[in-house]
DNA sequence: AAAACTATCAACCGCTCCGGG
DNA sequence: ACCCGGAGCGGTTGATAGTTT
């Protein structure tokens, strides 16, 4: 913690006041009696403009702090305490999904913030690193930092007897974290599986993870996600639902929800269109569900490489309201 | 008992994005 | 089209509490 002390020029803040050197702001740990004011002055007032906040609030702090103050620890409702093991599984879980997008992660968590998670994260990556130095220490030249968490990622997945199996979450880590370029020997599978259908209007627009997990083998594949977990711990969010969803589909103990998750998806599915780069062509049959729905043609094999971080791939743009407007089952997080 | 070490977490910093003028 | 300010994000720092030596 820091002391509170005096700043005449606020780095970091862009208070207009402040810059032109008209106020000098309190930097530092809050006192009771500001949080007090800034508490009072958002129950009686709201949001607003953080700077006026914090000039009518009557606190000697930029607006930035302010703001910083209410969302990780004024806020009411924000939720206190260590993280439950719920919670930990699924910020583990999301991070190997979303990578260091700590807002996105506390957008999954109710009452959780950024900073919360994002210092959970660090600390626990730590005492990895610490337990696992050995491991460290044989990084070699060719391997990134990335890589490493990567590896560290999927082996605290591994431990925790989580939802993915290791391939598929290769592939989420690889599709969905845009920082990482990796090189290890994944890749290569990873383009196998990714594939583009055509000729199927329900799947013409279909991102290629989803189109992978709909391309599972008939022999069962790999089951994406645990789906009694998923029902039991809720799963939502714009991000998530694509893999939850297909592990639905793909789930033999339960095909009577396989088959509504189908019905849905064929019914109000409306996913944004995609272009994407065909590298080459592949002629896979499909057997959907089974085998049992059909045989369904892959034209395309989409190439893996920095897609996700261009225009085309954004997380958050698949759009599966209308999707999980009609699954109600599918329960939320409110731990 | 005290020094050294470690974990936690609040807060700062620098940056990007976005909207308004 | 450009500039500016506010909001928000992720990385980092550093104080403090707890633990170990």
């Amino acid at each position: 913690m820091r002391k509170p002390d005096q700043c005449e020029k606020e780095k970091g803040c862009n208070n207009n006041m402040v810059n032109k050197g008209m106020m000098k702001t309190r930097k530092g740990l809050w006192s009771p009696e500001e949080d007090e004011k800034l508490m009072n002055y958002m129950l009686r007032n709201g949001h607003g403009c953080w700077t006026d906040i914090a000039r009518n609030a009557g606190l000697q702090r930029c607006g930035k702090s302010c703001r910083l103050r209410w969302i990780n620890y004024l806020r009411p409702d924000l939720k206190r305490g260590a993280f439950s093991p719920q919670e930990q599984d699924i910020i583990i879980h999301l991070h190997s999904v979303l990578g260091n997008r700590w807002s996105q992660i506390a957008a999954r968590l109710p009452g959780r913030t950024d900073n919360e998670i994002k210092n959970f994260w660090n600390s626990m990556i730590k005492k990895r690193l610490k337990t696992n130095k050995s491991d460290v220490s044989t990084i070699s030249q060719n391997d990134s930092i990335g890589d490493f968490c990567v590896d560290a990622s999927r082996e605290i997945i591994r431990e925790h007897g989580m939802f993915m199996s290791i391939h598929d979450h290769e592939i989420m880590i690889n599709c969905m974290d845009s920082s990482l370029t990796s090189t290890t020997t994944t890749s290569s599978s990873i383009t196998n599986n990714l594939m583009f259908m055509n000729g199927h209007d329900q799947f013409d627009h279909l991102p290629p993870l989803v189109l992978d997990k709909i391309n599972c083998d008939s022999n069962g594949g790999s089951s994406l996600l645990n789906i009694s977990s998923c029902l039991d711990q809720g799963v939502y969010g714009d991000v998530l639902e694509v893999p939850y969803m297909f592990n639905m589909v793909n789930d033999n103990t339960n095909p009577e929800l396989g088959n509504r998750v189908i019905e849905e998806i064929n019914a109000n599915a409306t996913f944004d269109h995609h272009e994407l780069d065909n590298k080459t062509t592949h002629h896979v049959n499909h057997h959907f569900n089974g085998g049992s729905d059909g045989d369904i043609k892959v034209e395309e094999v989409v190439g893996f490489g920095n897609h996700w971080q261009g225009e085309s791939y954004r997380i958050g743009e698949w759009d599966l309201e209308g999707f999980f407007a009609n699954v109600s089952s599918i329960p939320y997080l409110d731990f």
